[in-house]
Order: structure tokens, then sequence, then C-alpha cells
DNA sequence: GTTTTTGCACTGACCAGTCAGTTCAATTGC
DNA sequence: GCAATTGAACTGACTGGTCAGTGCAAAAAC
């Protein structure tokens, strides 16, 4: 027999960016530049229609491959969705981390940390907005095959946000009775919701146009006026 | 070959439910209650699995109804999701609406009538968080039959938190400054994403309790120590 | 010469929608 | 009262189609 499908390493690729200069990938086997197009023709497709509703026959052709060859870099259509996942997120926390790190070390106040996130997580949707949009149509979804990818993977970047208030509750930076997790939640999805908005019915609003919105909001400089 | 066991599950849960003695259209209360039950049945399927997961076969078991029923009553398996949407969303803005003139009957000002309305959205996905679940799986798609439908249906909603900021702004209680619709979508996004959140990880928190957090977040009250 | 991809035919399950027939409940005629 | 009648509501087997996943020989890439 041959031993087919179950050959499935665990390859940094980068969602959407086909272009030039993948920077890790100097050994970019011919299989990772074919799973990488099988991973951006899936994440459009996935976002504009659902995971159902997307055919197998559909993402190949969209990645300009045989059927077949999706069968032999994935084990199943759901598998190639949960790696998709996987990954997209993972590209996320680490940005989001990036930016509180570099405003810690630029000497920045937990607020500028939030700040940064902020615009790193814009920076990500603008990227990557297909990506974001099937994400969040997937997240509170219950009794699906992935859900436990999910969970894991949810967790990981709320946590990168639940980390900063943390630490600024315990600078005395934000009132200590905020309720981390809770708010936690509400930033991302003042982020989220904004972003998709922007992207969907506003795209030709700069980033920073955005940012600066979000920031008032952040800053509480909503109600009362603005000293100007 | 071996039939379908019928099943008993009464579920009490409406998500537009005016059953008492409505003696509108035709008078057919019977047919009222069989659509009841088949929005009541869908909206959690499809809240659970997506709308292309969700067979009409499952719909009409959990409505304990036969499949030729559904047809019935709906043209279509995606007519039937649209009304259900449009009903939804329905409800949903007026009970904001609601919320808003209420504040201002009570001669409260606009940071109230946000608050209120944050206080409606949050019961209103605490009795339909299938729906909201669904809503927002949904809303951010494109190339969807039901497409325009759920842009009309989301522009009402928002609509009611722009007003309500224009207004503020009119009479100098918020900032010239603040961008009305991406501050009205941070808004939604903020209640959406931690409502959500809340009924999916933390369903034994009060609604109180999850209210505070988020007034304390539009108001500012994050940053800063709070007085008291 | 090994790995990867291709092309394509095939299968078995599943599913939206249909339709001829059945039940229900209200009304009519007696 | 109580059949008979009627139309609305409902039923479920059936159809025509779709799609995930398979199998494999041959070609291409490395």
């Amino acid at each position: 027999m041959i031993p087919k499908k179950a050959l499935h390493t665990r390859v940094p690729v980068t969602i959407g960016a086909m272009e030039s200069s993948s920077p890790t990938t100097g050994g970019s086997t011919r299989r990772e530049a074919t799973r990488q197009k099988l991973y951006e023709a899936a994440v459009t497709l996935i976002a504009e229609q659902g995971f159902s509703a997307t055919t197998v026959d559909e993402i190949a052709e969209r990645a300009g491959v045989a059927k077949g060859t999706v069968y032999y870099n994935f084990a199943s259509k759901s598998v190639l969705f949960e790696e998709l996942l996987r990954h997209g997120v993972g590209l996320l926390t680490a940005s989001l981390r990036q930016a509180a790190e570099q405003t810690a070390r630029d000497g920045g106040g937990k607020v500028d940390a939030l700040d940064a996130m902020i615009r790193a997580g814009l920076v990500f949707i603008e990227r990557y907005p297909a990506f974001t949009q099937l994400y969040v149509a997937e997240l509170w979804r219950t009794n699906r095959a992935w859900q436990s990818t999910l969970m894991v993977v949810r967790q990981q970047a709320v946590a990168v946000v639940e980390d900063v208030l943390r630490d600024g509750v315990a600078a005395g930076e934000f009132s200590e009775e905020i309720d981390v997790p809770l708010t936690a939640s509400a930033l991302v999805g003042m982020v989220l919701v904004a972003a998709l908005d922007w992207q969907s019915f506003q795209p030709e609003r700069s980033l920073d146009d955005v940012h600066a919105a979000l920031s008032r909001l952040l800053q509480g400089r909503v109600s009362g006026r603005d000293r100007d």
C-alpha cells in the first residue's frame, strides 16, 4: 500500500503573503509552496461562503492545483481549515505581543501598550481581512470539529491583552476594579468589529484615522470635551 | 427504512413570540405556531453549525414537524433564514430604541442613554444568545444570498447608536471630534463580543456584573483610579 | 530514484426541494 | 346533534443533484 496522508509537518507559513521574501522559508520546499497556495485559496473562499459551503474542488481550482494534491497535503478538508486557524491566530498573537513589548522597551505605560496593541490589531486585520472574518464567524459556534483548536487559540490571543491589563492594575495604572477578562474581551471586540466594519464599509479610510477614533474611545475622551 | 422517532422537546424560548391571540392575518393560529417552532429550531441549529451545515431535515425534526411543512411555510431554506434575521434584528433595534427613549424621558443625558443601550443589548443577548451568535457569524460575509437583507438590518441597528452619538455631539455632551459611525461600530462590537464571551465562557456571571464592567469602560474609568 | 503533482473516473453519502396523498378543524346542510 | 364537505395544513417517500474523499497510473520536479 501507499503511505499516503499523514505526513503532516507543522510548518510556519504566512497566510496572505504570497509574494516574495519569505524570510524563514529558506528551505521552502515545493510542498510548502503548494500548502501556502492552498491556505490562501481556502481562507478567502471560506471567509466569503463559510466552511461548509466551500468545496474542496473550489479550493483546488482557486489555488491552481489538482484536487488530489489537496489530499496529498492535508488529511481532510477540516484539517486544512484547522491548520489555517492555528497559523493565523499564531501570527496575530505574535504581533500583539510584540507591540506590547515594544512599548515597554520604549518606556511607555500600559495605556500606551494597549494603544499599540490596538494598532497592531488593525494592521493585522488590514492585512488579513479574510482570515479575521472567518475567525469571527467561527469563534462562538459550538459542536464543531475544530472547537477545541479554536478555544486554545482564542485564549492565546486574549491572554496577551489580559496580561497587559493585569500588569497595569498591578502598577497602579488601571483601576483595581476593572474586570480583567471581561475588559479584555470588550477591547478585542471593539477593535474587531470596528475594523471589520471599516474594511467592509469604508475601506478608503486610513488606518491612522481608524486608530485615532479607537484611541479616543479607549482613553475615555468621548464623553466630555476635548481640550483643543 | 426506520421511521424517525418523533421528539417532544418543548422549548419555551421564543425569538419572536407575540402569540397571545393575534387576530391578524387570516386567523390561522396553527400556522403561526408552526412557523414559530421552525424559527426556534432553526436559530439554534444554525447558530451552532452554520447555515450550510444545517439541513432542512434537522430543522424539521427539531421542530417536531415534517420536512414538507417547512416548505409549506417558507419558500426555501434561505427564505426561512432571512425572515429569522429580519425578525431578530427588529426585536433588537426596538429594544435599543426604547432604552434610549426611556432615558430621555427620565431626563438622563446621552451617556446615560448609551449606558441604557448597553444594558438593553446585554439583555437581548442573554435572552437570544443563539440569534446573536448567528448574526455575528454572518454579518461580514460576502457573496451570500441574504447579503442585502443583512446590510439593511445591520444599518437599522447601528443607526440607533449613531443617532444617540450625534445628538450627544450636538448637545455638547460628546466631543465634536468623535467619528460617529466608527465609534458606533466600536461600541456595538464591545458589547457584542463581551456578551458573547460572557455567555460562552462565564455564563454564571450576572448581567449587572457584566454591565458594570462595560459601563466602566465606556466612561473611561479604566485608566486612572476610581473615586470611592 | 524519490517525492510531489496531475488528471480523472468513481463511489457512497447526503441533501434541497417536490408532490401525491392524508389529517385537521371549521362550516354547512339536515 | 351529527354527518358531509371543504380548504388549509401537514406528511414523508422520492428525485435529481452535489460533494468529500478514493484510487491509481503517468508525468513532472527535484
